[in-house]
DNA sequence: TCAAAAATCAGGTATTTCCTGATTGAACAT
DNA sequence: ATGTTCAATCAGGAAATACCTGATTTTTGA
């Protein structure tokens, strides 16, 4: 049986040490190389040629995604899996954007560590099991014609300006009646705008919310 | 030689698994359990009476700087380390104050989970070698008071334990509700510590409590 | 040991959310 | 020109939650 070669790319040395010894309890995996960011992984990545590379969302220089989309292009033959501890759909939408052929949660159990890559190699893609999502699902169903007529990518995803003015208001600290005064419109369709983003983005509270509008840079967590 | 038990706290179980696996190298180390939050951590640490805890930093539901001080009141035998990705100095100097015997960086190598655990059953301190502070090292010496963010040490004064506790769940995105059930405290003493601490922080909004806990470093904008 | 602070809880009213709808107008392709 | 999709708007009504004003018990510090 051929060997299966893997490169890890984590910021933080402990984490790829933990989770190379986890793969290397199997057989059929070598780890081949390591990397700390996503420029090494590139350059590692032309040297080693492996299989597939497990790449952390979060990573200084060059991001997990970036680092994807440009292994995309260059090395489309190298499958890259993207390590994650979001849930939020953007993210697994954009890596799959990216050219990513898996989404794994560092919540996972280890055993999918091989499930994810026994799938990718089959040229399937693996979304970590506690992710749930129409969304989602709506979206690999619809990945194939997307990359072979390789027009438009889904917009469906991407919220709309009244929706994003809601989720600025929201995060920045006012009510529902508030907004609803700011946008001289009811309080029902403040709700509504509301209840619809929260669909889209899989996030169901106030406090998600926030966080969410913090981490895409929509507020500043001071003021 | 006896052998050293260790309880791991990290709420993603690929990184608990992967510490395991490089921890179990060793004969005389023992993972007698693992734990994804502070809360289960006590639990568990009352059950297994485990020489280490290892506590990640930033968890849902209590963090590692929470659960090492109340660990450090209940259970004074057991010793905690810190296992965190951040170098700041304020998070080292909570994490001693709070009681912890260690703190080591997520990038450390894998040889100084090992070097850690040694240091800190012979009572000593330990700290991750890239952490480099004569700052660090004059507090441990006890020579110097450290200045450090004055929103820190305001929310460590001003609130107490049980309403920082529910300012992290609030943050988290836990409702009322949740919060009840998870404290196994009635949702009527919930809204008494939520009015009470919001009422000491002057905000009185859910989005603001959230942007308040990120900025002290209660919780994390990336989770 | 005694007062202050922390932690616990309740009743009742006001407000807000949540769910299930609907309508209108604009953009767009056929 | 017409159907389709989607954004934006709004409502009714039940359920849940917040808010206000209390209170009691437990812990702690001086």
């Amino acid at each position: 049986m051929k060997e299966i070669t893997v490169v890890l790319v984590d910021d933080h040395k402990l984490v790829r040490a933990g989770i190379r010894s986890l793969l290397e309890s199997s057989d059929e995996i070598v780890v081949v190389g390591e990397a700390s960011n996503g420029r090494e992984a590139l350059s590692l990545a032309n040297q080693l040629n492996p299989n597939i590379i497990f790449l952390d969302l979060a990573m200084p220089e060059l991001n997990g995604l970036e680092t994807a989309e440009k292994l995309n292009h260059e090395l489309p033959s190298i499958k890259s899996v993207i390590l994650s501890m979001y849930t939020d759909t953007e993210y697994i939408i954009q890596a799959l954007k990216s050219g990513a052929s898996g989404y794994l949660l560092k919540d996972s159990a280890p055993g999918e560590l091989k499930e994810a890559i026994n799938t990718v190699m089959k040229d399937d893609i693996y979304i970590s099991r506690a992710i749930s999502s129409e969304v989602i699902n709506n979206y690999i169903l619809g990945r194939k014609k997307i990359s072979q007529s390789d027009e438009i990518v889904n917009s469906r995803e991407i919220l709309t300006s009244r929706q994003r003015e809601t989720l600025q208001l929201i995060a920045e600290g006012n009510s529902t009646k508030m907004i609803a005064e700011k946008l001289f419109i009811s309080v029902k369709t403040v709700e509504t705008h509301r209840a619809q983003l929260m669909k889209k983005l899989g996030i169901y509270d106030i406090a998600g919310l926030v966080r969410y509008a913090i981490k895409i840079g929509l507020i500043f967590p001071e003021r």
